[in-house]
DNA sequence: CGCCCCTTTGAAGCATATCAAACCGCGTGG
DNA sequence: CCACGCGGTTTGATATGCTTCAAAGGGGCG
C-alpha cells in the first residue's frame, strides 16, 4: 500500500470567529475582508458553501484528506484567484491558509440569485460544474489511488452509469480504461483478474467487455474513500 | 521514462462530412443529430469549439495525446452526457467515438448569446471554466507525467503566477507541493536538487522557499508538452 | 546557543512499467 | 466447416522509478 501524504498538518477546529460559524442572513451584503493565520482552516470539507473567496494577499491550498493519511491538494490559490464556488451547497474540499492570508468574502446567495434568474445560463453553469466535479474526483484517483483502487473506482463508476439488467457493458477497451486511470493496460487486466478470482465479479458471456458485479460491497472496499 | 499509453489507435483525418468541416453559419438552428462510427473523431484538439454535444447513444472518450506516445483520457461520455463546452473557442481535448455513437449537436453560439447577456452570470461561468481548465491540466500531470516533469511543470506554473523581481517565492512547503503533484516530499526535493545541480535554478537567499529560474527554456524541456 | 521543524540525502523495498509470449474470440477465406 | 490471421486480452518475468525508512544537514526563533 502506498501512503504518500501528510498526517501532521492539523486544522484547528472552531478556531475562527465569524465566517465559518454563521448560518443565517448576515450584515455583510457583498464584500468583506477576513484574514486567516498561517495554517488556519478557511473552510472544511462538507461545510456549507456560503461564501466565495477572493484572495487579496497570501496563499491558500484546497485539498482533501483521504483514508490512510493520504492527502491531495487540488489547487493553490494566490492573490487574484477566486475559489470556493461549489455546485452543491457544501464544500467538497477543505481550504487552508498556507501563510497569513487575506480574502474577500462574497456571499454566495448574491451570486446565485443572478445565476438562477436565467435558466439557460444556469444550465450552462451547472454543466460546467458537473464537469468540474468529475475532474476533481478524478484528480483524487490519479493523484492518490493505487492501481486496484483505481480499477475498483472505475468499475463502480461504470456500474452506476451503464448497468442494464445487472450486467455492466463496457464499450471501451482495456487500453482506454488504462489511459483513463493513468496505468497500463496490463495493470488494468491484472486488477480485473484479481477481482474475478476474488469472486467480486464474473463474466456472464464469453467476452471481457460484459461483466456482472457479484459483490458490490467488497468492490467498494477495494476503493478508497475520501 | 514511463511510456504508458496508446500509439495504435488512429483517428481518421477528414473522414467526416458535415459537423467538423463547416465554419460559417449553418442551416441547423439548435438541434441536429449525427452518428459517428467506431473510432471516428468527433472533434480534434485545437479545433474550433462550435458545437456542444449531447450523447444519445453509444460512448465517446475525450482525451489528449501527449508526447512520447502517452495519452490521457479525461472522461468517458455516455448517453445523457453533455460535453464539448469550452471556455475558449477551441477544444482543448479530442473527442472520439468508442463505438457507433449518436450525438445531438447544439450550436455553441445559441448558448453563448444567453450567457453573455448576463454579465454577472457570465463571470460565474467563466470562473467555473477556469477552474475546470486548471483541473483538466492537472489531470494530465497526475495521470501521465513522471516526477521530474511534474516538478518542472509546477515550477513553471508558479513562475508565471508569483514571480516578483525574478525571484519565485514559494509560500508552500515541500509536503504541500508533493501532495499537489501526487508524489512524496522526498521526490520533490530530489527533483529540485537535480534542477539546481543542472544549473536550471538557484537559491539566491539561503532558504529553500525562494528560488530563481536561470534557464527557463531548459526547465520547460524537463516538462512534457501536450 | 540550542532546539525544532523542514529539507536534503542515502539505502533499500515495492508497486507498477516494460518486455514477452500465450490465449482467445472473431472474422475471413479456402 | 475448419485453418488462418488478427486485434485485444491475459499472464509471466524482469526492470525501474518512486516510495519508504533512516539519518544528517540547515535555518529560524526562542
Amino acid at each position: 500500500m502506498l501512503v504518500r501524504a501528510a498526517t501532521d498538518w492539523t486544522p484547528r477546529p472552531g478556531s475562527l470567529a465569524e465566517p465559518r460559524a454563521t448560518s443565517g442572513p448576515r450584515p455583510i451584503t457583498c464584500l468583506n475582508e477576513f484574514t486567516y493565520k498561517r495554517g488556519e482552516t478557511i473552510f472544511g470539507e462538507s461545510e456549507p458553501a456560503e461564501y466565495v473567496y477572493h484572495v487579496k494577499k497570501g496563499a491558500a491550498r484546497r485539498c482533501k484528506q483521504l483514508s490512510g493519511g493520504r492527502r491531495q491538494v487540488v489547487a493553490f490559490h494566490l492573490p487574484g484567484d477566486v475559489f470556493g464556488l461549489e455546485n452543491g451547497d457544501v464544500h467538497r474540499f477543505a481550504a487552508e491558509a498556507i501563510v497569513e492570508t487575506t480574502v474577500q468574502l462574497i456571499e454566495r446567495q448574491s451570486l446565485e440569485a443572478v445565476g438562477e434568474s436565467d435558466a439557460a445560463t444556469g444550465n450552462l453553469l451547472s454543466m460546467a460544474n458537473d464537469n468540474l466535479r468529475h475532474a476533481e474526483n478524478h484528480l483524487l484517483l490519479l493523484g492518490r489511488k493505487n492501481s486496484m483502487e483505481r480499477v475498483a473506482a472505475f468499475l463502480l463508476e461504470m456500474d452506476e452509469r451503464i448497468t442494464a439488467a445487472r450486467v455492466v457493458s463496457l464499450p471501451m477497451s482495456r487500453r482506454d480504461i488504462a489511459d483513463y486511470l493513468g496505468v497500463t493496460l496490463e495493470t488494468v487486466s491484472r486488477a480485473i483478474s484479481q477481482l474475478h478470482r476474488s469472486g467480486v465479479l464474473d463474466f456472464p458471456s464469453n467476452n471481457q467487455k460484459e461483466l456482472v458485479i457479484l459483490d458490490r460491497a467488497q468492490l467498494a472496499s477495494f476503493d478508497l474513500q475520501g
